[in-house]
DNA sequence: TACTTTTATACAAGTACTTACCCCAAAGTA
DNA sequence: TACTTTGGGGTAAGTACTTGTATAAAAGTA
């Protein structure tokens, strides 16, 4: 899934000021653009696969599970499936995850004491 | 420095998703590896291009001036610059940026809450 | 004269992130 | 039989992000 090369300079890097800045730290597991908007949804209570999908339609679905799938091994999401067909599988957060909730909120604040207007479409 | 294509999907995602979720409408001022840490020198107070740049080892001078170019433009940051030789330049938070620092001391937290640990090297 | 200092700029090359498109399972339904 | 449903996997191509290296100005210093 995206091989990533573990000696680059940027890996290191990222690895190195992930060490010693805690916001770095934070970045790298709710960094990139659809990462905050899963957890986001996920804020508001579980959700299928389906139903994020339908929440952010802009995503591709490949993003989608590929994030989530990241933010599970990150400890941030529990995904749990039922073993049936078609498939039921449901995405929360974890404590973890849930602790987000205070960071998150800042950032909203942050974001509306801004400009920002909400534009739904 | 360094153009961006206009019209592409994922310039276009961007900007629908920022549109209609604060938290993206945050990540894509303050996102990435070197801003946040950037902000977080800052927000102990004004500080010299070459401070930043002692303060920072690993971000190369590239990185360095071309996001604080960008925040600079987001009103995140001031820069100041004295018209002698050598250049005496000094960046430091704008009110805006100043209002970042719940959401990153929010961030510092969470992580210790993790278990974070600093690295000193 | 030659080198240092400070704050940059420009261009090429490497790396990561994102999209686009095609494929699959197995049960239920038309 | 053929199609739908749900939750994915895989590959290639496009786009953005980072690094690396070279370059500059103008005054002060060795």
């Amino acid at each position: 899934m995206t091989a990533i090369k573990e000696n680059s300079t940027l890996n290191e890097n990222r690895k190195s000021s992930q060490a010693s800045c805690p916001v770095s730290f934070v970045m790298n597991k709710i960094g990139g653009h659809w990462k905050p908007i899963i957890l986001y949804h996920l804020l508001s209570g579980t959700k299928r696969y389906s139903e994020l999908k339908k929440l952010i339609p802009a995503i591709t679905e490949k993003m989608l599970i590929q994030h989530l799938k990241q933010m599970q091994e990150d400890n941030l999401v529990i995904r749990e499936a039922q073993n049936v067909v078609p498939p039921h599988v449901t995405y929360s957060l974890s404590k973890e995850g849930e602790q987000l909730r205070i960071v998150l909120d800042a950032m909203v604040e942050w974001a509306f004491a801004q400009d920002f207007k909400i534009d739904e479409n």
